[in-house]
DNA sequence: ACATAATCGAGACGGTACGTCCCGTCTTGTT
DNA sequence: AACAAGACGGGACGTACCGTCTCGATTATGT
């Protein structure tokens, strides 16, 4: 993503090499100031230069605009192990759900969840990368934990999976965000994960 | 929310009152441009006054502060309409989803849903502002149609209200914002309500 | 001068009648701010009508722009005796020369007089007004005193008033303002009306 | 006087040197404002910056201060040569006169010394730096030649050279200024030195 | 070893927007 | 009417960063 660094393979050119210590400070500065609650516009390359011991130059020749930068950055971010499985399906669905809900209670991953969600709109190519980093990779795994359960008759075979993972994902992000009382978040996963497994109608074999 | 407001029963002020023209140009001004996709961050009061044929002086004597502007603005956004029903429940709420989906697909209506959804960690009193004029109205809408449900027997009677309704609501957003391909929405409606009504287990009665 | 006044012989006009008492503390405001060296253009017509206790349109209702009203404030002033005479041409010169000199000891006839000299050639009608109200009764007094010298004998016959007049008026404002020691400014007056008087060059019958 | 300049002999400072082009045309255009009559305090540092085709911040990291860019500013105004000189003393001191009233016709001479007369008492600084680039230096040119005179035993051996040279100075400004009328100007500076020279007393030996 | 050359930190550059102050005009209710 | 109060559109203030551009100093490589 770096929009204007020297091919990998290519021969050494001339002259001093890139400080990878540069680098990495860059980076590190980057994501300490968005996990401070700083967003995407407020960013400054001065202040990320500032607080990375590094001149403006440094930053500017090896990515060409900010969001480059925080794209790059954001990458870096290996996603912390959000897939623990092998249980039932609910078991494995509400461990999920646990996960996402104790990441988002965290402030550093808040606030990048909170980029990912607020800039993404006005900065594709940042909503794209969250997208093939963060989304996707987590979409696969309930989606695998979704079609085990189809395959063991655990969920019904003509399981709509999109929309199934839609509305267990899109709750949690709903009850973070618009939840009224922060209060009951306690058991919240296994709420949501049983009213989705029952659906909202009455079962004639459930009295 | 206007900071240096005049109390609304008290004894007219001294001097010249304030002109409702300018109090009205400069929030369509604001209006105007955050729907043509400026964020909070890049919205400038220089270009609010400009656009409005205004001083900046006549801004900042209304507004302290750039986001109080903006959650005045918002404020005066009435919700298009969300509320439509009386048919089964299955009806009003794929009625429902399908108002929130074709919103999304307004131009100006995304780009405040954006400012709203994105802005609102950084600036609690735009989240508070959008709660309770948007989803609050819409959450009751709902709410009533599934407590309707209950009552009639169309729904579970231990069902989770909100637990519900963040499943649905959750899961259009979700859709509209990282569905994997942009075609298939058409239906997405009744696909997430048949998903959430049948739940996704079995039904021995519907093989 | 007021350039908004109301014929004096008209017919009195219906409506309340404009305050004299406005008039006059408009008028003391403006001096007193002129006194306290703030010069004609960081004088401001707010300022102004805040010290007189007044609404900036009063001011505006009755002069439409701060150098007429400056103006009207010098003119309120006295020219506080410059006229005294009877002994001969020398000590007449010299009182005279001295009362200047006095005169430009006092901070309030100092910045006034600062501000006739400096900002008129930006605004002829004060330097009009100042020369009419200041220069023109000065230069009389003292060129009756030069021809009653020229009558009696004491002054050449072919003297020059003019030029003459210029020469002393002028030395004491140019040794009052860039004099290089400020301590030999006691016997000032004598020292130069007794170098015109004689002229430079030496006279065979004072050896 | 440049506030925040670098020490002159001191090792050069990191990062990149000031441009001496910006400085240049700062005081350039300075120097075109006030030559078109604008005063101290209506010129605006924006309309500088402007003018010079530079960034406010470019001013602003030189002269901390209006006054100090003004003060800088006339200090590169060379005094145009006003010593011309060899003759007898009359001869030099018309020429002397004649070169002043002549300085005083042009526009940007007659603008510029009016701001070191008028701006000079509330902005000290300036006054003094005026004193010393322009008052002295033509004091100091008279007085050789007033002082030559004496030794030739063209002029009085007691001649006070500090109020001869008020005298003479003095009255051109004050002529220039308050003169009645424009028209005689031409032959002002012989009038004013032979008055000067002969005094105002008559001559027993001048019939 | 030493010239070559790309990089480094530093900081000046022309700009844009900030939030404040005051301009001169205008619009209220009161006198 | 004139008054005080004060809001109006506008323009300049001095500051903070923007992204670009020079500087002298540093650090590898290829003779």
């Amino acid at each position: 993503m770096k929009t204007q660094q020297t091919a990998e393979g290519a021969a050494r050119s001339a002259g001093r090499p890139r400080s990878e210590k540069a680098d990495r400070s860059i980076i590190e500065a980057t994501l300490e100031l968005l996990g401070e609650g700083i967003g995407v516009s407020e960013l400054s390359i001065e202040s990320i230069a500032s607080r990375a011991g590094v001149g403006k130059t440094t930053i500017y020749r090896r990515w060409s605009n900010k969001v480059d930068l925080v794209v790059d950055a954001l990458a870096t971010l290996k996603p912390p192990i959000p897939l623990p499985q092998g249980g039932t399906v609910r078991d494995d669905l509400v461990t999920y759900l646990r996960v996402i809900q104790e990441e988002a209670s965290h402030q550093r991953t808040r606030c990048i969840m909170n980029i990912a969600m607020s800039d993404s709109e006005r900065h594709p190519r940042l909503a794209e990368r969250f997208r093939e980093l963060t989304v996707e990779p987590r979409r696969e795994v309930v989606a695998a934990v979704l079609r085990r359960g189809i395959e063991t008759g655990e969920l019904r075979a003509d399981l709509d999976i999109d929309v199934a993972l839609a509305l267990l994902s899109g709750a949690v992000i709903w009850l973070t965000k618009w939840s009224r009382s922060g209060d009951s978040d306690a058991d919240l996963p296994e709420r949501i994960v049983d009213e989705a497994l029952k659906g909202f109608r009455p079962r004639p074999d459930e009295p």
